[in-house]
This record gives C-alpha cells, sequence and structure tokens, in this order.
DNA sequence: GGCGATATTGCGGATATCCGCAACGAATAT
DNA sequence: ATATTCGTTGCGGATATCCGCAATATCGCC
C-alpha cells in the first residue's frame, strides 16, 4: 500500500515517515507532500491507500485538501495530525468528513506509541482514532449547551468576516432581525452582558466585535477557519445575482 | 557561557540544542525550558548568557518572556525563532526590546547555516541579525504610508479586542470622535470602502468588523497579540478609577 | 515668528446595531 | 389534541457607528 506524509515541517516530516514504517510492509512506499496541492498531485497521480495530513500548511491546509480528496475518494483513510485541539478545526473536519470514511485527529503532542497505534488503527484496523483532547472539543459542539449550535456558529463566522446584518439575512434567507436574534443568543452562550463591564462612560464592549474577540481567544474561530469562511463568502457574492 | 533554549516543540528543541553547539565553547552548557513560565525560572536560578525563544509558546509566549527578562536584564542577548513573518510580532518585538539590546530575529524557514550563523552572530559577536522577510515586515511598519502609524495600530488593537468608541477615547484620552477620525484612517489604509461592495441590499460589510478581519488575515494581528492586548486592558480597566 | 502638513475636535445627520416585547409557526412531547 | 419548546418575525426605540465639513490644534521646519 502507499502512504502519504503531508506535513511542512522537515522535522515533523522525517519524524512521521520513521513512525509510519512501523506499519509498513515491505511492498509500501511512503510518498511526501509538504502542501495541500502537493498532497493532492500525489494522491491524483499514484493510488494512495492512507494519508497522515498536518491541519497547517501554506497552500491548500489540510481540511481544504483532506476536503478536496473525499470528494472523488470518499473511503481515503485519513490521519489527521495537529498542533492544536481548535473548535475551528473540529468542527471543520466533522463538516466535510463522508459517512462511514476512516479517520483519525491526532494532537501533536500524543507520544510516539500513540502515533503508531493511531496509524496502525487507522490504516490497518479501519478504526477511528481520536485524541482524547478533541473528543472532548466534539462532544461540547454537538449538546449546545456550552457550545454553539450550528446557526449560531454560522452568524458567528460572518460577523467576524465583517458582514453586515443586512448581507448575513439575505445569504441565509432568513430576516435581518432573525439575524439579531442570532447574534443575541450567540452573545449569551459567550457571557457577554453589556451591563457586567458599564463605567461611568459607558459599555466598554461592543457585544459585537467583543464575540470575535471572545471566540478567536477561545479557539472557537482560527485564522484557517476565517480564511475558509472568506473563500466561501467571495463564491457566494460572486454567484449571488444568477444563482438566486 | 550558560545557553537557554525555550521551544515547546520536542523536535525543533533538539534541533536548535545540535545546531546550538557549533558555537559552543567547552565550559559552555545548554539549559532547556518548554514554555515561557519555565524559561523565567531558568533565567532567574542560572547565569544565562544567551537565549534562542520560540515565540509560540504555551503559558507566556516568547514576547511576554522576554519582555520580562529584558526588564531586569537589558542586555540579555535573545535570538528569536519563530514560524512567522507577523507584523504583530515584529510589532511586538519592536516594543519592547530596550534600546542597544543585543537580538536576533530568524524564521523557522531558514536553513541550518542561517541559524549557525545567527547564533554566532548574536551570542559571540553581538551583532543584531534580523531575518530578511522580518526585516521587509518593519520597514513597512515605519515607513506608514503602507503601513499603520502606531495609532492607527493602537485603535485597530482596540476594536479587536471588543472596546467601544467611547471607551477607547477614554482609554486614549481623546475624543469620541478623535478615534472615530483615526479608525476613518485605519478604513482607508485597509482599503475598506463601503461602495465598491454595496449590492442591491446595501452594503455587505460592516467597516469595524470588516477591518479586524482583514487585519487578522493580513498578520497584522495574530492570537498572541490580542491576548496580550487583553491583558493590558484587563489592568487599564482595573486601575481607571483609582489610577485617574 | 510664520508656514505647511498632520491630527484632533464639534456638529449634524444617515445608517446600523442591539434588544425588549409580543405574536406566530413548526416540531416534539404528553 | 393540547401543551411545551424553540426559532423566527415585526415593531419601536435607545444607542452606536460612520463620516463629510469646517474650525482648531499641534508639530517640525526654514
Amino acid at each position: 500500500m502507499n502512504f502519504l506524509v503531508a506535513e511542512d515541517d522537515p522535522f515533523h516530516r522525517s519524524f512521521l515517515k520513521n513512525t509510519l514504517e512501523s506499519v509498513l510492509e515491505e511492498s509500501d512506499t511512503i510518498h511526501e507532500a509538504t502542501n495541500g496541492k502537493e498532497a493532492l498531485e500525489v494522491v491524483a497521480r499514484h493510488k494512495i491507500g492512507g494519508i497522515v495530513m498536518d491541519l497547517q500548511m501554506p497552500s491548500a491546509n489540510g481540511i481544504e485538501a483532506a476536503k478536496v480528496i473525499w470528494q472523488s475518494n470518499p473511503d481515503m483513510r485519513i490521519l489527521f495530525w495537529s498542533n492544536y485541539a481548535d473548535e475551528a478545526y473540529v468542527r471543520g473536519i466533522s463538516r466535510i468528513v463522508p459517512a462511514g470514511a476512516v479517520y483519525g485527529y491526532l494532537l501533536k503532542t500524543a507520544s510516539v506509541d500513540r502515533l503508531e497505534l493511531a496509524a496502525r488503527g487507522v490504516f490497518r484496523e479501519d478504526q477511528c482514532i481520536i485524541d482524547r483532547e478533541i473528543r472532548g472539543v466534539q462532544q461540547r459542539t454537538e449538546n449546545n449547551l456550552e457550545g454553539l449550535s450550528d446557526s449560531e456558529f454560522e452568524v458567528l463566522l460572518d460577523i467576524a468576516l465583517g458582514m453586515t446584518d443586512k448581507a448575513i439575512a439575505a445569504r441565509h434567507k432568513i430576516s435581518t432581525r432573525g439575524v439579531q436574534s442570532r447574534l443575541k443568543h450567540l452573545y449569551d452562550k459567550l457571557g457577554i452582558d453589556q451591563s457586567e463591564t458599564t463605567t461611568e462612560f459607558g459599555p466598554v464592549f461592543n457585544s459585537r466585535t467583543r464575540a470575535v474577540a471572545i471566540a478567536i481567544s477561545r479557539g472557537l474561530l482560527n485564522v484557517n477557519g476565517l480564511a475558509a469562511g472568506e473563500e466561501e463568502l467571495e463564491t457566494w457574492l460572486k454567484h449571488r445575482s444568477d444563482g438566486a
């Protein structure tokens, strides 16, 4: 079987390559890619049976690459390998993983043993192996008591991109008031309470921008997620006129 | 001389340690730290002559650690070592480097040769060694034609933290209108023009939040910078009443 | 001092945002 | 079928933001 290691950092890449050899058989080979684009090329050219993919990479990050790969190849086994357990990543992945696909999600802080175990599990046993910490984040997003519901997350991303209420309303086909209603729920869940931080000259915080600040500091949003959102927004802007 | 390598990633840490040995003499030793706090402890306990410091680290990032170290030890030689050339980092560092201090700033993508050269330069020759790319960013921030002036950057950070115009005005002791004036300049420099992105239902973007989105995607702001700003903001909020 | 560039301020007004309140619809539970 | 819950919508109004315009203010410079 052919494997692919997609990772921009040379140290981590060679480390992954070495470790992966523990699940190798003679006939197996390991290809390498240093960014998302390269990964796509390798997958297109060779018959790849499993991928270890870093999430932070230049020119097409791991999630974008995985999305494209899974589109034409829904049962590709992918082991994600990331520095952070940001909710933005977790949400991003769970949005693109096809039904029944085999994948794993490991943090870079995991030990070598765990990595070997995960590689064996995902690539040899067709098991999904998700880091304990990631699993925690997943669960938080599922029960939307502490976590945000999908629609709340949507407006969060939209205001983070800088959209107005009206534009958000048009995009999701609800009324302006509906957007504001969602925003209010969002503010509540993020613990934004004007009256709490009010001084002699009035409230210190602007709810809208404060929500973005909190979301970023908590890892609900990150740069990659924003970039992805920006792209989707642009295609919407483009097809808005003819697509409707 | 004693050196300190502060870097959370074990691979990079051992790589740094190995490479640093090329500037070592017999009597020299290398200490290690995996986060900012540890780095501070090591510096407090041992007599350190030079530090290689990663900028992204858990519990006190590189800039915070450097700030504290330089406060009590203004001629400590520090070689910063980072993944990114974000303007937020460059500004953050240039704000805290004491007059006449020796430091360097290298990207992790630099070759081993460059790293050795930089280490030798900073630790043995007392030269400042700044990566070419970083230098470019520095210059952009200095001539404020394409870059932002300090006051513009200030309001940018403030709105990114979620502050209202009034609160920003109070903090910097200018009028509300003054804040809005600075904001207008900021919007202009970031290329935010309402009329450019106006559709049948009005403008798509809210200038305020859009500015934050653009700033983040361009690396003018990043998570660490925001966290640092948040802390400063909190101390201001606390001492606002009694300090004035 | 006088001059020009830049920054700040007040005014005024057009929008945008935030949000309480009440009503409505849809889905779910009893 | 009725009750409950949850998301959405319209209304109305209090603030907040954005910004053109014009008057000062501030600073460096000759």
